[in-house]
DNA sequence: TTGCTTGTTGGACGATCGTATAACAACTGT
DNA sequence: ACAGTTGTTATACGATCGTCCAACAAGCAA
């Protein structure tokens, strides 16, 4: 008979991740309709009620799992923003191509969003979240910007712009592969930087 | 005892239409969770069995209702169009105007965005549903472009952009009301559209 | 080794899902 | 007035949902 035991105990730190990790795969994989208790469970190798146990519920799971990503994209944007150098033009086109490219704009990350925007509405504290993040991208989008030399009375306008440009791009380069490729989504927006800069630049 | 009929035909396209306008404003209320068979029969005050009648399936049926807010939005973009008069740039602008504010940017059409997202992943015929209604937007919006001059083989790239940025206001807007209001993304498309003009206008 | 704590299991539970279908009744043509 | 067509109803069906909980066992303390 055999002596391995039935199951493992883990840290509940990395149990919670592991769960996460289950359920941004399950999300890729079959999309938020398909993501359920069993299906995360069965991905992350547990039984379905452990989930119970670590979250709440599956819409909490599925808000932790929207923030390990958003966690994962600021630091693919700080590391592309490390490696850019001090030149403050070359730092926000780095943030541009950063924001284009793997795993930023990876096509199995829309279903994460889409689940997690369907729950943005009913659920104060999920759109609280969403404000948060929202907010923290725009403040670094700022400095950069500020960087550059844009008005200060312009640059909560010229963040706002370039956050939907870059979110627009992405969104549509997601749903629909086959209108633009990523490449194209770069040069856009970085034409698009070129126009704002010299438009909002203060006067100096 | 009463003569009342227990129920009544309908002309089968506005049974059609009306499980549509049903469906649509189940999405408004409750979002893609809560949107079932059941729910929009009971809006539409038809029996449940009746939707599977008219529609393949839910997920026909919601493909239905977006195809028909594409159509009401076409048809507000156009009808701001007709009042613009004909100066190129200001049709530009009555056409961002349009675009934030109702019944475009109403925020109980988000549920409806969403729910037709989540389904052009694994559904082919409604992700070329969506390739169509995108490429009609930005030909619209091209020829707005290259009424204002444009210069041609800046054209798609431009089209896109706006159409992103257009696209990402919207999107935020309806997320977070508290970031930013309608006027606000109204001007900043429209300053964007300043910038982008002057930058690529055809050399004349 | 023994006992305790608790992470984990596995299934039960009621609710709700999408779909299919037989019976019914409203309208049309005769 | 009558029969035929078919839009419509109401229900049944199996599947799956999220949640809950008693029992089990892994690991730690003594």
């Amino acid at each position: 008979m055999s002596n391995a035991p039935a199951f493992t105990r883990a840290e509940p730190d990395a149990r919670r991740q592991s769960l996460i990790e289950a359920c941004a795969r399950v999300l890729a994989r079959a999309g938020a309709a398909g993501t359920s208790v069993r299906a995360i469970a069965l991905e992350a190798g547990v039984s379905p009620g452990l989930v119970g146990h670590y979250f709440a519920g599956i819409d909490a799971l599925v808000a932790a799992t929207y923030g390990q990503v958003e966690a994962k994209v600021s630091a693919a944007l700080d590391s592309a923003l490390a490696q850019a150098g001090t030149a403050p033009r070359a730092r926000l086109d780095a943030y541009v191509t950063a924001s284009f490219a793997p795993p930023i704009a990876s096509r199995e990350l829309l279903a994460t969003w889409i689940a997690f925007w369907s729950l943005v509405r009913s659920r104060p504290d999920i759109a609280r979240q969403h404000d948060e993040q929202y907010a923290r991208f725009r403040a670094r989008l700022e400095a950069l910007l500020a960087a550059c030399g844009i008005a200060p009375a312009r640059l909560r306008h010229t963040a706002i712009a370039v956050t939907a440009l870059v979110d627009g791009l992405w969104l549509e380069l997601s749903l629909s592969p086959g209108a633009f490729s990523a490449a194209e989504a770069c040069a856009i927006a970085r034409a698009q930087l070129d126009a704002l800069i010299s438009t909002n630049r203060s006067a100096y």
